[in-house]
DNA sequence: TAACTTATAGTCAATATGACTATAAGTATT
DNA sequence: AATACTTATAGTCATATTGACTATAAGTTA
């Protein structure tokens, strides 16, 4: 390490990473050196002076957990006086959304391993990490609704259902079927494949992609997922 | 100043304060010393060890402009690598809309000056404030329709056409009257003073208050002003 | 072939929307 | 005092959306 990307003392990053294939996941990496090794913890780290917020958050996230080329969303920075041991840190936390599928995880730099956690069996975290994925999760009920972002976490083809489950997971609420695919059909953000889906032992569902066109307009314009 | 609350020297705050009366305005300080004397800025400073980010918002807030007692929340950490000159400086950004009318500005501490600026005479900031502004005003068309929270700004007693102003300048669209009032009123939020404003060279408009019991109710659940 | 499971289609009353028109209640002008 | 403005408020109407259902279709497994 040269002067130039010198860490910064008191400024860090942690990043929540939801994940989904048939239900919604979090993820973790154990720490396998320091005070606090052996616990599990939000991927996080020290930014460097040479690089921006965003920058760092990609690297540590990289660095920890193999996961890249993803989109990071800054949350929220942290900054209670005693949130962590000794020391005065403020932290800023990212979230993201990914399929699990997608990604191979690979512990590195200062995590001995790396997990998906389903939200209820997440263990007690060091520092803050338990208040800030309760923020994320939050988080992710309220953007879930104004935003079309629930399909960054399903498989390229998925069925209507899937789609169903993974609102439900999210908001954890119950939702009619036949109401639920005619509000998505009608807002025309899904092409039908005349695909099927296979080796499931009942009638096989239709599988849909996004129009990536509609995607993009709604995420512009105002979109209300009201359900 | 006692070893205790020393300043922590790359962590600042800023504070995009909206305020309303019969338009949309935002406040700004002048520099009274240091590299940038005589500028205009958002009000901003450094935290201290002996402080949360939302104590150290508060407090710089009161010292420049003598404005307290308002919700401030946290908007988003900007940390671009260069964008503070010489010096490595992460800022986080706080936001707040108030009605004008009920704070008396007080320039204090490094300020010299404090002023209420519409959003097209703002001048040239230095750092990247116009960048936070910008996407303070952003936040707030975003925030304005997931939140009844529009109704801050207004004055305890007010008619339905200032509040249809009110949404007109901040999303800066033209809605149309009657169907304003319809939606408005259905939602049950305001309650029917039976009174009437004064000194208008027409007819009177009826006087409105929050039902603040519903105001809350909204906050909480899913609230959508889909204008 | 029947029983079961899930997908998909459709019904219907109630409510909300957008684009208007109409009228009411004042002030200002002649 | 009558008329012209201005803005507030009320109402219309065709169309679209919702929530709560029921019905049927298309497959699997027993």
């Amino acid at each position: 390490m040269n002067s130039m990307n010198r860490i910064m003392e008191d400024i860090s990053i942690d990043c929540v990473i939801f994940g989904f294939t048939n239900d919604l996941k979090v993820l973790l990496v154990q720490h396998g050196e320091g005070i606090s090794k052996g616990k599990w913890a939000l991927p996080g780290g020290w930014i460097t002076y040479d690089e921006s917020l965003d920058q760092a958050a990609y690297r540590i996230l990289y660095l920890l957990t193999g996961v890249k080329d993803i989109f990071l969303d800054q949350m929220k920075a942290f900054g209670a006086k005693n949130r962590f041991p000794d020391k005065r840190v403020v932290t800023v936390a990212y979230y993201s959304l990914v399929k699990t599928e997608d990604y191979d995880l690979v512990a590195g730099f200062t995590a001995s391993d790396v997990k998906w956690f389903k939200p209820d069996e997440i263990p007690r975290l060091p520092y803050d990490h338990n208040e800030i994925l309760e923020y994320a999760f939050r988080q992710l009920q309220n953007k879930v609704r104004h935003e079309p972002v629930g399909f960054n976490l399903l498989p390229e083809k998925f069925t209507l259902h899937q789609l169903q489950v993974l609102y439900e997971s999210i908001l954890r609420i119950k939702l009619d079927k036949p109401n639920f695919r005619r509000k998505i059909l009608n807002m025309n953000l899904l092409m039908d494949l005349n695909e099927k889906q296979k080796n499931v032992s009942h009638r096989a569902a239709k599988l849909y992609q996004f129009n990536s066109e509609t995607y993009d307009t709604l995420k512009e314009k105002k979109f209300v997922l009201d359900l």
